[in-house]
DNA sequence: TAAAAGTTTGCAGTCCCTGCAAGATTGCTT
DNA sequence: AAGCAATCTTGCAGGGACTGCAAACTTTTA
């Protein structure tokens, strides 16, 4: 057989598979029920593997709802750093973020759950969206580099933080009513708003 | 004995003493430690009291190490309505942050090693500063308030993210050099520069 | 077809956290 | 001072998250 780099192949494609299965068995048990309601058991059951497994493939419980692809961050970073070079940082970050919701409305209905399990259990908001420390810190290196400089400087952290901030209040208005606005929409006005100084509203 | 309201008495002196000392126990071992290399056994332990205890004064280990007063959120949100009607809600919480720091800068050192063993586990990070879905909730209620908005309104909730997440950021700087900066600097620059938009440094 | 590499699973064990009920402390009343 | 009520502490039993290990098992490669 000639080894198919291209193709994912049938190991990875399990993978894939048993990740998706997990993940949504999550998401659709802890929706119905609550997430003190679910064990991780009950998860792996309906999705046909055991226990053991679910934590080969999750750190915890929590990264099973959140959906948290690693190959996001680098294409994230990727784009703050193509974005126009006239563009502020805070503006680049808009513009990685634009990707960011194009994917969410993509994938509307599964995102919508998610959101609403979030939405249902606070403790998972921080962690959506740069939420968690590597991500994090992957755009600040890549709002650093764009900016040329220190990522110790402090400007960094603060403008991807308030970016995450904003992209996350939009992201939890959107699920309240999905239906009367776009998530695309929502994001703008938050950024405009942020970009404008966060005066009040007229 | 004359009953004496507005003295705490034994029994609420003894509880203030226990929690902190399960508080600054948890503190010190982490720091030294590292998160899971400390159990709620050992820290109850350093404080003298059972396990069983640790947990009727702390929900997880968790907030031990956060020390979040619930007397907090009133003042903080008596802080947001009382600011002068001419500020902006931003402006608003700005000034009512500035307590805050004040609080920060008036226990320096605990506050120093708290923001220490944050810094080192990033996941305790969101949760500081209105991190909590209670405090957030009374924080935006307030701004709501003070804006004589519907709390539903996107507004008051962007803003209170996004005043959360400058804090935080400028805590996170200060903890990295805390002697050749203050606290009170840091968060005023932060806040100055949110409230421009966000330009790049030139 | 056989070895190599990677995956799934069970098992044992640690720790977090909770409810419950018994025992100790404290505050208040008489 | 004594007794009663409220509150706090503690031990115990138990569920559930998560980890390391080693034995199957499956896919890939030689």
């Amino acid at each position: 057989m000639t080894p198919d780099q291209s193709q994912p192949g049938r190991r990875d494609r399990k993978k894939r598979q048993t990740r998706a299965a997990l993940s949504t068995a999550a998401l659709r048990l802890v929706a119905e029920r609550g997430m003190d309601q679910v064990t991780v058991e009950e998860i792996s059951e309906a999705a046909d593997v055991s226990a053991r497994t679910f934590f080969n493939y999750f750190p915890s419980k929590d990264e099973a709802l959140l959906g948290d692809q690693p190959t996001d961050r680098e294409v994230l970073a990727a784009r703050i750093l193509a974005a126009p070079p006239e563009l502020s940082a805070f503006d680049a970050l808009r513009l990685a973020f634009d990707d960011v919701v194009e994917t969410v409305e993509a994938d509307r209905e599964v995102w919508l759950l998610r959101l609403r399990v979030i939405a249902a259990n606070p403790s998972l908001l921080p962690r959506l969206v740069s939420g968690n420390a590597e991500t994090e810190q992957v755009i600040v290196a890549a709002v650093a580099a764009r900016l040329g400089l220190d990522p110790c400087h402090g400007h960094p952290t603060l403008v991807t933080t308030v970016a995450g901030a904003v992209l996350r209040t939009a992201l939890m208005q959107w699920v309240e009513r999905p239906d009367t606005t776009t998530l695309r929409e929502l994001t703008a006005e938050a950024f405009a708003a942020v970009a404008a100084g966060l005066p009040d509203p007229r």
